[in-house]
DNA sequence: TTTTAATAAGTATTATATTGCCGAATCATT
DNA sequence: AATGATTCGGCAATATAATACTTATTAAAA
């Protein structure tokens, strides 16, 4: 879960919802410029961040096992 | 996955391990406050910082759909 | 009890995430 | 082309995460 991945998803996400940035970035109370910057794979956002983002998309962080 | 999750997860693997957190801290590079405030669910840590935790305990985030 | 290892926590400093403001770039629609 | 919506990015200010240092607390072992 490297930070494209993870901005690739929320993208995605947020595509399908039909949601514009600044949409996303009134129901999650997460400025538009981080969730650009969060999309790009630019930030290292805080879990809180992070949390309210994925909560508006329906989407939630897991701890799981490494496969390597 | 509450920080209060979060912080049992990561203590309890690193006992599974039998880490300190002082040697937890100096494998991962992170700080032991910061490590023994994420543990006790008072910390909002950096995806980085985070990861590198993890990292060292064989563990990782993912993004899953929200089961509510 | 005494000693030692481990964890918790306060304070201060540094590093950096977050934000707002702004203009530029991209893209679709007319 | 022109207009409007959306996204990108620079810059400065603020909020806060991360750190080092120190002391206190807890727990276990001698």
């Amino acid at each position: 879960m490297n930070f494209e991945q993870l901005g690739h998803i929320i993208r995605e996400r947020r595509n399908e919802l039909s949601y514009s940035q600044e949409v996303l970035s009134d129901k999650s109370d997460v400025a538009i410029k981080t969730i650009h910057s969060i999309e790009l794979g630019k930030a290292n956002p805080s879990l809180k961040t992070l949390d309210k983002v994925l909560g508006v998309l329906g989407l939630e962080l897991i701890v799981v096992s490494k496969k390597d």
